[in-house]
DNA sequence: ATTTTATAGCTTATTGACATTTTAATTGGC
DNA sequence: GCCAATTAAAATGTCAATAAGCTATAAAAT
């Protein structure tokens, strides 16, 4: 009787999202933007009211960001936006270059030549975006190079846990948006990358993610440390 | 006044756990341990009567879980444990070779004596496990060798993240314990990643951890294979 | 003046009832 | 005998009210 009803699950995929996933996403992406600030206090009657829905879906949904670390619920006392801690960017940074090389690796040995052809294109953007100082389009074309090469191996909870890093990366990156260190170094670093895929060699693609990721590291520690100070 | 209540972080440690983590931790041991067999139907109503709760911190216990990958919820339909699939075991796999390679590395560089001490005498009750032919004792300490070189680097999340997957991979290993194929090989490779971690180097120990898990995963196959023909 | 204690105000956790949706069986028609 | 529409049962999603716990303020005692 329990196997049957398995079957209904073509039809989950494609149904009108929960209300817990609506508040879910729209606070996800309220936190990853800074609208709602680090420290900031998200009380579940007031965002109850401010989303038409009950209590129930606004915790749950709390609940899911709290595992992600994009959230702290104190019990019985206050749920708030999550500080933007250095040691949180260390292990987000960690965990993101483990998944990146091993997905850098493996996409190497499976590539085809459509694949290389949208990397091709993501970077011909990205000279265009650094020629204009278009710094947004910039950012945007980075991001989605990393997630075009995860997305080659077909590792659908790999990418969500990429994502999930990304999203506790992101803070820090658009708290310094603009000061924007290195976009000229960033576009070469991803121009040796899409090099070492191209040229099929996995040991070669994944040195060249490893030292781009060590720089984007570097930068966030030196941010981290000036914000610290100031 | 929401800055201060954030003070409030040393007390939320060492409280009992909410309901919803006792559902939890109990739900995941028990699917974990299969006890409750993949396809299982899981009844909110009847989990609550069970655990004398009501129906919210179960409910949120078991999303917790689907997120996990140990359950999958149809919506309005039915709960169940999730069936053990090649795609799942192949994407944990991933997930945790990319982790335990960096971890390994990077635990490396930063060993201690005493780090290095407790990997010893872990391997040496490996060597006695072998000779007793106690393979439940030494699937234990094979868990614990694993565990004990990602704790190394202090990376709370990524050791999370690390037991996520091998809670997935766990209902397959259990699935086929007693027709582990190759004990003396594995002690093998494990003596060769402790080599590897001792002479501090930190591209032989991250090509011996890939040598082993490669041949973990293949195993697995294997056994997926034997499955899903008889 | 300082420390301790009691109280009041918030906030989350939990509950039990209700609404919505899906699934399966049953009935009626062909 | 078979198919379709209807209906009933079952499961989860949602809600609103209540319970329980924490923080901070203020009063009281030392």
């Amino acid at each position: 009787m329990s196997r049957i009803t398995k079957s209904s699950a073509e039809s989950v995929e494609d149904r009108e999202p929960t209300k817990t996933d609506r508040v879910y996403l729209e606070l996800r992406r309220r936190i990853r933007d800074l609208e709602l600030p680090p420290g900031a206090q998200l009380n579940k009657n007031e965002l109850a009211e401010e989303f038409d829905v009950s209590r129930a879906p606004i915790s749950e949904a709390l609940a899911r960001l709290a595992n992600e670390g994009l959230v702290e619920i104190y019990r019985q006392s206050g749920s708030f936006v999550a500080p933007i801690r250095n040691q949180d960017l260390r292990e987000s940074m960690i965990i993101r270059t483990a998944l990146e090389i091993e997905a850098v690796r493996r996409a190497t040995t499976i590539l085809t030549d459509d694949d290389l052809e949208v990397l091709r294109e993501n970077l011909r953007g990205q000279e265009e975006a650094l020629e204009t100082h278009d710094l947004a389009r910039l950012d945007a074309l980075d991001a989605a190079f990393h997630a075009q090469i995860a997305s080659i191996i077909e590792c659908p909870r790999l990418a969500s846990e990429l994502e999930s890093c990304r999203a506790r990366l992101d803070r820090q990156r658009f708290s310094s948006l603009g000061s924007n260190e290195r976009p000229d170094d960033t576009l070469r670093e991803h121009q040796r990358i899409f090099d070492a895929i191209a040229s099929r060699d996995p040991e070669y693609a994944a040195s060249a993610m490893r030292a781009h990721l060590g720089y984007v590291y570097t930068a966030i520690e030196r941010w981290f440390e000036e914000e610290a100070a100031g």
